[in-house]
Parts: structure tokens; C-alpha cells; sequence
RNA sequence: GGAGAGAUGGCUGAGUGGCCGAAAGCACCACCUUGCUAAGGUGGCGAGUGGGUAACUGCUCCGAGGGUUCGAAUCCCUCUCUCUCCGCCA
């Protein structure tokens, strides 16, 4: 959520990032309505302030001009009615628009429609030029019996998947290192619920736009989490830090589920687009400056190539556009492993600066120790590791023409010193 | 699932109708002290949002939402959450 100020001031920025986020929402509308409330409000307070003092004076006159200070609250009171019930509904109004607000994104940020504007910033390692035909991870999977299609769609419909043997291990393996390596580099571990409430989906900014992205469970009125940013980020909600603890590195591996509402047709062969996944997530809760905030985007982006490169996987980097940026974001960066079978750099990891967005809907915020003021906190978050997908790059790229897997070696000490699969 | 207790400022915790946005302690900040020294003293210090160059000042907020009342942290209702005991259980 934005601060209405600036979007009072800015007016025109706003429509501007509405347009190149491809986010339809009517601020003028907003602006109608915060002019109605404000205006309200002040003739509320003016009522409130003659009622409060007349009643404060009641206990201290005589009994006769006590009825007659009754009659008047009374009066007030009545006037005062009269206002709230429009200024409850427009602040409603007005509370549910700002929910759908995005935020603009920064000024470097290249603007285009949808991610094929994506502008790439660098490539990394060589791509395997292969001298037999190599397979896909599918192919892979069924040759080596560690990927089952088949009894994944008999338990949980399309986009399902049953890993075994070698598969589940090397999903622990590739797990368990990113998140060695993240505490490694000072990153907290937490195991945190999946299934939460809807304000901690409002408060990351996951609901209402993104709704239909969730599985919700309406009996309890909670939603399973499409990444543990959401309770990562929360974590803190309504609270008031202290700088010192500032910046917070967390992380988290938790499964994570997305409905892939309006993605029919699309990756629906493979590990690549699923239903369920696990994945370990890195959330920076730092101080409101974005000097540092820049600083730690580049650090957890760091944290994410240094993995790939870990795992002896080409990978490209690329600065998404606005129209592919999420409504709270303000930079991604995309980090693309090379996928043989689609003959592309497909998006392993997602950067993300938010600023203030997420913490003011959060109230994240922290006391300054210069100004002892409350400032709203600045969030960013990354994705360490994220499988099965992430399985694509490391089988199809690693195999051998024997048919069998390579195992890089950061990740045989996960797997009991195997060196291959099959 | 059954029975009971509770929810107050960064924390602990007083407060059962106006003198309470709220005692006290801790923490924190500023200054003073510097042989009771991981101390002592004085003062400041809740959140949000308006007005004012400022000094200052209005409004709202004591889990959330309703209600009673001229007036509610305090009384009533509903909900949420927490704790204790019993039951069930990974």
C-alpha cells in the first residue's frame, strides 16, 4: 500500500504506473473519495470537540443546566450521525481501492508489457553443447524411475508429481545446501505455518488482487501460502523494532501452492509449472533507506547466483519490466537457468524490492535512532531454491549420454557421496 | 470437542463510569554525578491522524465489532485470539 500523501501529490506518477503495471485502477476515483473523507472527517472532529467539552462540563454545573447540556449533546450527537454513516461508507470505499493501488516502480525500471520486454544484464557459464541427443527431465525421470507423472495426476489431477528414490533425495540435497549456504551468510532459519490468515495474505499484498492464485480454505477462512515471503514478511507485523536488530535476514524452505489460475495450456508437461512445490525463500526486513535497500537487493540476488553457480548452472539475469513486476514491487531481477529441453533461460529465482509497501500494510515499522521517529520498514525477498523446478536445469544439464545423472559436487554430501544418478 | 481465566503503551503490570491516553517498574533518550559504580540523580518518553512557521493544539485508539450513557479501558452483547484443566491425537 502506498502513503495517500504521495499519491495525492503525484497524481499524475501514479496513472503512469498504473498504465506501465498493467493494473487498472481508477485513482481519481481515490482522490474524489480521500477529498470527500477528509473534508468529512474535519466537520466530524469539530462535532466531536463540542461534545466532548460539553459533556466534560456536566459533572460540574447545577442540575438544571445539566439538562440542558444533555439536550444539546444530544443534538450533536445527532449531527454527528448524520456524517458517519457516508464517511463510513466512502472510507470503505476508499480502504478497498488502496488495497488495489500499485506501487511505481523505480525510475531504471524498463518499461514494456509482459516479460519478453525483460531486459537481460549478463549470462553465466557455458551452455552444454551435447554430443548425443539429450533428453528431457521427463524422459529422464521416467528412465531413471525418480520422476512419476502418472501417479501424481492419479492423487492430485494436472500438474502433479510423485518424486522418488534419487529424485527426493536430490530435492533434499539441493534444499538443504541453499539453505546451509544461506546461514551460512547470516540468514536466520525458520520454519514458519503455511496456512494463514487473510491478513497475512492482505498484508504482503497476495490478496484480494491475487486471490485467485490461492488455495483458500473457506471453512477457516485461511489460505495456503504461495511462497513463505508471506508469513516470513509478517512475522513482525504490528510491531515496532528496534533499529538495532535491523536489517533481519530471514529464511524459510516451505511447500508452497498456487492454483496457476489463467496459465491452462501453458507448461503443463514437467516439473516446470506445478501446483506444489517447495521452496527455500530469503526476506530482508532493513530500514527505511533505500541506499541499503539497494545494497541488500544486490546481496540477496548475490546469495541466488552464487547457488546456481554452486550447481554448475548457466544462467542469465535479467531486469524485469513493469509490466511483469508484481503491484507492490519496485525492481526484480530474474535469474534464468538454462532448461536444454526448452531451449531457453526459464525463471529459477525473483528478486524483489518493495520498499515500504508490504510493511504499511503490515505496520512494520521501527523507531529511528536519530529522529526517534516510527519509520515503516523496507522489505525485499528472494528466492534461494525452489524445487521441483529448479530439478529441470540440474537433470537435463548435468546428464550423461550413458543415460545416467551427474551430481554436482556441493550436493553429494546430501546424497550419501553418490556421484550420478541411475 | 467440554470447563474456566484473560487480552491495557517497546516489555511487565495497575486501573470497575467523568479527576485516565492511562499509576508503577523495566527498557530507551537527554543532561548531571563519578569511589555505594554492570551504580546514583533530574527530566523526557504510547500509537495513528489533522491544524499551526513554531510554541502549541484537535480527533481517534486500552484485542475486533456493535450497544447502554450527556460521558466507557471500566457496564452489556457478538466475534477473534491467548492461557489453564479435561478429552482426543501427529
Amino acid at each position: 500500500m502506498l502513503d495517500i500523501k504521495f499519491i495525492r501529490e503525484n497524481p499524475k506518477l501514479l496513472q503512469k504506473a498504473c498504465k506501465d503495471k498493467n493494473f487498472l485502477v481508477d485513482i481519481d476515483k481515490l482522490l474524489e473519495l480521500d477529498a470527500f473523507i477528509t473534508l468529512k472527517q474535519r466537520e466530524l472532529e469539530s462535532l466531536q470537540l463540542e461534545r466532548n467539552q460539553k459533556s466534560k462540563q456536566i459533572p460540574q454545573v447545577s442540575p438544571q443546566e445539566r439538562e440542558v447540556l444533555k439536550d444539546e449533546v444530544t443534538e450533536i450527537k445527532k449531527q454527528m450521525g448524520d456524517l458517519e454513516g457516508p464517511l463510513r461508507e466512502k472510507k470503505e470505499e476508499f480502504d478497498e481501492l488502496m488495497l488495489y493501488v500499485p506501487q511505481p516502480a523505480r525510475e531504471d525500471v524498463p518499461v514494456g508489457k509482459d516479460d519478453s520486454h525483460n531486459v537481460e544484464i549478463m549470462t553465466y557459464g557455458k551452455i552444454r553443447d551435447f554430443d548425443f541427443e539429450p533428453k528431457d527431465h521427463i524422459t529422464l525421470g521416467k528412465d531413471l524411475d525418480i520422476i512419476d507423472f502418472e501417479r501424481g495426476a492419479k492423487l492430485s489431477g494436472s500438474r502433479s508429481y510423485v518424486l522418488k528414490k534419487e529424485g527426493t533425495l536430490l530435492e533434499h540435497a539441493v534444499l538443504q545446501f541453499a539453505m546451509d549456504m544461506l546461514e551460512e551468510r547470516g540468514f536466520t532459519p525458520m520454519s514458519v505455518p503455511i496456512l494463514v490468515n487473510e491478513d497475512v495474505m492482505k498484508g504482503t499484498g497476495y490478496f484480494p488482487l491475487g486471490r485467485e492464485q490461492a488455495y483458500c480454505v473457506e471453512k477457516d477462512n485461511m489460505a495456503l501460502i504461495g511462497t513463505s515471503e508471506v508469513p516470513l514478511c509478517s512475522y513482525h507485523s504490528d510491531e515496532i523494532l528496534d533499529e538495532s536488530v535491523l536489517p533481519l535476514r530471514y529464511m524459510a524452505k516451505t511447500a508452497c501452492f498456487r492454483r496457476e489460475a489463467g496459465t491452462y495450456g501453458k507448461d503443463t508437461k514437467g516439473l516446470y509449472r506445478v501446483h506444489q512445490f517447495n521452496k527455500v525463500e530469503m526476506v530482508v526486513i532493513a530500514r527505511h533507506d533505500k541506499e541499503e535497500s539497494e545494497r541488500l537487493h544486490e546481496e540477496i540476488l548475490k546469495n541466488a547466483e552464487d547457488l546456481l553457480k554452486a550447481l554448475e548452472l548457466p544462467y542469465r539475469k535479467v531486469y524485469v519490466c513493469t509490466g511483469d513486476l508484481g503491484q507492490g514491487q519496485v525492481r526484480k531481477h530474474d535469474l534464468e537457468t538454462w532448461m536444454p529441453s526448452r531451449k531457453a533461460y526459464s525463471e529459477t529465482h525473483s528478486c524483489s524490492t518493495f520498499y515500504d509497501y508490504q510493511s504499511r500494510r503490515l505496520k512494520m515499522r521501527y523507531k529511528d535512532k536519530e529522529d526517534g521517529k516510527n519509520k515503516l520498514t523496507y522489505t525485499l525477498n528472494n528466492t534461494a531454491c525452489a524445487t521441483p523446478r529448479i530439478l529441470i536445469p540440474l537433470l537435463e544439464n548435468h546428464q550423461e549420454k550413458d543415460g545416467r545423472v551427474r551430481i554436482p559436487e556441493c550436493l553429494r554430501k546430501y546424497m550419501g557421496g553418490r556421484t550420478h544418478i541411475g
